[in-house]
DNA sequence: CTTGGGCGCTTGTATAGACAAGTTCCCGAG
DNA sequence: CTCGGGAACTTGTCTATACAAGCGCCCAAG
């Protein structure tokens, strides 16, 4: 298989990402798996070195792969992880708050799922995604950034709502009963688009909450929820009725 | 000023690099301020624009520069609380993983509680409480920094534990009931001081979990859990019953 | 004056080649 | 059999070159 610029428009690189992420995505090369070497990349794809070695490079920086100099590129271990949470509008919290809540809408698009979106939200690569980017904000300081991935075939006229007025939680809520949620906090340096949306420091740490949602037995969104760390911190209380072993 | 790599063994985009955030730091190129470009860099420092260009990539993506095609690379621009989670053993997490733990006791003493620890143990100011640092490894690997404060009422003998064999966690678990917990998630950069402990770099995003935790209505401890951006991440997963309103 | 084309500059991507540095493994000396 | 050296391979960095793509400005046509 031959890779090649053409009229795709997409960076040789990128596609090179893309093609190392799916076949991880799709188990067929399982964590700890060696991937070829960068010069068995140049001559399967038709690619040069170094272009092979930006893709692995960048990768590696993503957390999908390790790499170890004279020894070879490998699948990366998963990250650790520890447990988490209860959903809540954040509507109401600000309105609890005592604030007033507002959103802006940044984007709200069909789009074709690449392979991440596509591995997230349980469907075939390539077929179209609804995505939404929202801004919510307490008074007048944004305070999430709302990148969400919906599936249209849960909530097909998900394009046409005004997420202005009804939040995108509160939309997907009403369309069908909630069965199960995941949750992934992780903390990380805003990118450019991000501290634009947040008018927070480059500097700045923020929190990543990414949560995928079920209804019936069906992904209805993966959203993550960016939130400036010197704003935003997420907690909670447990009460207990036994000790814990 | 020329840069050669020399036997300084640094590579010299990371040369490049450390340049311009020194620069940046110095105040000598305020936000907005437009840099050389790639070409005058290349003549300037004697490198090629290549090694010039990833620095001032690597960078942007790091959020120090903004850079638009066509035009130039530029400096960048420059709490709420939400709902949580349950409690769980790190050495049992990281067992479940098919790691060994292992812990270090950087810290073990007896301390006089200043305002902020009093307030969150609901003790008076002056009063002894227990400190531990301890580092949580998972293989070789540092994973987590606890800094831990414990009530003397509910764990006389605390400073008498070994905690590379039973956690602290583990310890006050035995002591008496578990009540309640609250949770607070943070995303912060890690002070020299964590970063030692935990061997990551400064500008790697770190995430604090400060927990609370009472027994028969006596808080047992607070107790604040670091753990590297790179390498953790909090999650969990939530089966619901009903549908959310 | 307004408008549009074109030129020069800038960044983005891609290639080929070179050498450095680190790992793995085999084979020969002892 | 043990041990050490080295070959083969892998990733890391750097250079020189080329072309594509996007921005800004000047200037000429209208």
């Amino acid at each position: 298989m031959i890779l090649r610029k053409e009229r795709s428009g997409t960076p040789l690189y990128k596609q090179v990402k893309e093609r190392i992420v799916a076949r991880i995505l799709a188990g067929e090369w399982p964590q700890g798996q060696r991937l070829p070497s960068e010069n068995q990349l140049t001559g399967d794809l038709g690619i040069s070195r170094m272009t092979a070695h930006r893709a692995l490079r960048e990768l590696t920086g993503e957390g999908w792969l390790t790499r170890i100099q004279g020894a070879g590129t490998y699948v990366a271990e998963s990250k650790a992880q520890s447990a988490l949470m209860e959903i809540r509008n954040i509507r109401e919290e600000i309105a609890e708050r005592g604030h007033t809540h507002s959103c802006e809408v940044v984007l709200l698009a069909e789009e074709k799922a690449n392979a991440e979106v596509a591995h997230a939200l349980e469907i075939d690569a390539g077929k179209p995604v609804y995505h939404s980017v929202l801004v919510h904000k307490e008074g007048r300081q944004p305070i999430q950034v709302e990148d969400r991935h919906v599936n249209p075939a849960f909530a097909p006229n998900y394009l046409k709502q005004d997420f202005t007025r009804v939040t995108a939680f509160e939309y997907l809520g009403q369309l069908g009963p909630l069965d199960a949620a995941e949750h992934v906090i992780e903390a990380l340096l805003p990118n450019e688009t991000n501290r634009g949306l947040l008018r927070c420091h480059a500097n700045e740490p923020c929190l990543l909450l990414t949560r995928r949602t079920w209804s019936n037995g069906l992904v209805v969104s993966r959203v993550r929820q960016i939130y400036p760390g010197s704003r935003y911190r997420l907690a909670g209380r447990q009460e207990y009725n036994q000790a814990p072993h």
